[in-house]
DNA sequence: TTGTAGGCGTTATCAG
DNA sequence: CTGATAACGCCTACAA
């Protein structure tokens, strides 16, 4: 007596598992079973089914699903600046990773302010399966607490006990320390990044330990902001320092710094030897192309999504486990030390 | 009787409205509302309840309440590559749009295949209140359908009824074609973008106005990948042409262009003027460095949250509604036309 | 193999 | 102003 509306779902909202299940003639449950864990359920049903979620257009709605199952196939990538091309490669090994086993990932950015990641970390939590880390600003403490709420994983950073995908720095570091030495450079300024860098301060230690080996001179300057900006302002305090070789934080600041010293007539390499890390895009265009520690940034990102994965019990273990390398890629903005004078 | 678990949630996870209900010695529907919509609750009941909450370290569970209200306090932008860096200005500004109003914002990636892009707007869509489609592949038809399903807006392209966030390229290309018609050149050669590029095309019609008004020639080469290899490999054909001065369809063409001139001896801008569009990160950086039309790409990225978040009722209406507007940037890669040989 | 009956955490409706 | 109660769409024991 009631008119049939199985036909189409209710006001244009989208269908349900209750819509295709009319329409199939079976129950909900079974619906849901149908199409959740196919084979367990007879062919011809399956078939109806089948027939009528694809005659509705059905799909399963992934907030009810998660609701119900606590999971909501959904990672979050925590970074502090979105507009520092490191990311970039991150966000793109993530992206492919995740949308490669279904997993939908959500980006939030911290601006360099530990009080807005926590908040965007406290926001996400409850709808998110796991997270990434990627440049934190938090204590080790915060992270550690994260970390028991939610699984989580850190990139470019170690804090004991929890999962990270790491760089092995040493590498590159050993190489462009050679590579300066082999130059004839005695004496290098390291352009540190922001205050309580994890991530400046391996740089620093790689570079300390391998200064010393080959006796060469090393001081620090900074703390600077790892921006374009920031290795512009720093050029003062290299001149200050008198020197001849500046290995930089990163990228941004080797970039900043050299067109400070260009515009100021100092050559480069010919005055001044710069050198940066992560091989970003755009140090292969400036003029010289800049020397720089090369970091696989995609493969971090990807590995840090396997990583989760596989401790949300979704994926296998990422096959290659150990650190990620670094490398120098020898470019043009490093060169001869000057005569001493 | 019972034991008195009230000072902390079960096992482990979260706490609910209910753990918070039992311990402020309310009923949940009340807490619901304190935390909601305060002020329409009495004041002392609500203080308890915001303690109680407080104590238990209470988060609104936004998957429980997007099931409900069919909100989920998300978007989605969908580009068809992360790594061009014409979309990171957008992501940068959507996100912050985004995060100022609470939004949560995924991204998708579509590689620039539509199949792709399809499939991954289908899964996003019932778990996120709008999208932004900034470089869709999608026929028109299609856009019309997913707009019909959910607020969505377009960047960077037009189709009928639809929002979205355009440029008024026309601005940019007048400058570009007098600044080369002030320079001497008389024909100019447009290295395009993909196929059925909506915004390729928009381009190509500004150039064929601009050059029609100035009496001058023009070619279209292409398609063209719009990446850096893109650029170096339509050099041949560029040379082919005999062109002088080249309009790439975006800088990473232009940039791939100058690279694979300065390899084979060609100097710019003597022998060959070359300008792009977008200015992105790295535009600058090279030598010489690029002219290009400016587009405001973080404005855009933020009038397309802010479009999209006026349609859901969650704020006001973007301030400025016109076309965003675009602008020459003259650099050193555009130079005096050679004489007639 | 299939159906019934909760329940996930929240909000909205409707009484009190 | 506050408290029951019923959804939201899906999943999963438990029954049949």
């Amino acid at each position: 007596m009631t008119d049939d509306p199985a036909a189409r779902p209710r006001r244009g909202s989208a269908a349900t598992i209750y819509d295709v299940a009319e329409l199939a003639g079976v129950s909900a449950s079974t619906v849901s079973r149908a199409l959740s864990k196919p084979g367990r359920i007879s062919a011809s049903t399956e078939q109806r089914i089948r027939a009528a979620a694809e005659q509705l257009n059905f799909r399963v709605n992934p907030i009810a699903r998660a609701l119900h199952t606590g999971r909501s196939s959904t990672l979050a990538l925590v970074v502090a600046d979105i507009t520092n091309p490191v990311i970039f490669g991150i966000v793109r090994g993530a992206e492919q990773a995740a949308s490669a086993a279904g997993y939908t990932l959500v980006i939030a950015e911290s601006q360099e302010s530990d009080a807005t990641e926590a908040e965007a970390i406290e926001r996400l939590m409850p709808s998110v399966d796991g997270m990434i880390l990627a440049t934190s600003r938090l204590a080790d403490d915060r992270i550690v607490d994260i970390a028991s709420r939610k699984a989580a994983v850190l990139i470019n950073r170690a804090v004991d006990g929890i999962d990270s995908v790491l760089l092995d720095v040493d590498e590159g570091v050993q190489q462009l320390i050679s590579h300066l030495s082999d130059l004839g450079h005695r004496s290098i300024a390291y352009l540190s990044g922001p205050d309580r860098s994890w991530i400046s301060e391996r740089r620093w230690d790689g570079l300390l330990g391998a200064a010393e080996e080959r006796g060469m001179a090393l001081v620090e300057i900074g703390p600077n902001a790892p921006t374009i900006l920031g290795g512009r302002e720093a050029l003062r305090r290299v001149r200050a320092a008198r020197a001849r070789a500046v290995v930089a934080f990163n990228d941004l600041i080797a970039i900043g710094l050299m067109q400070a010293a260009a515009e100021q007539g100092l050559e480069v390499p010919t005055d001044l030897s710069v050198a940066g890390f992560d091989d970003i895009f755009g140090s292969e265009l400036i003029v010289p192309p800049l020397t720089t520690v090369r970091a696989p940034l995609v493969s971090a990102g990807e590995r840090a999504v396997q990583i989760l994965l596989h401790r949300l019990g979704a994926a296998a273990p990422p096959l290659d486990s150990g650190l990620l390398d670094t490398r120098l890629i020898v470019r043009g903005s490093t060169g001869q030390a000057p005569p001493p004078s």
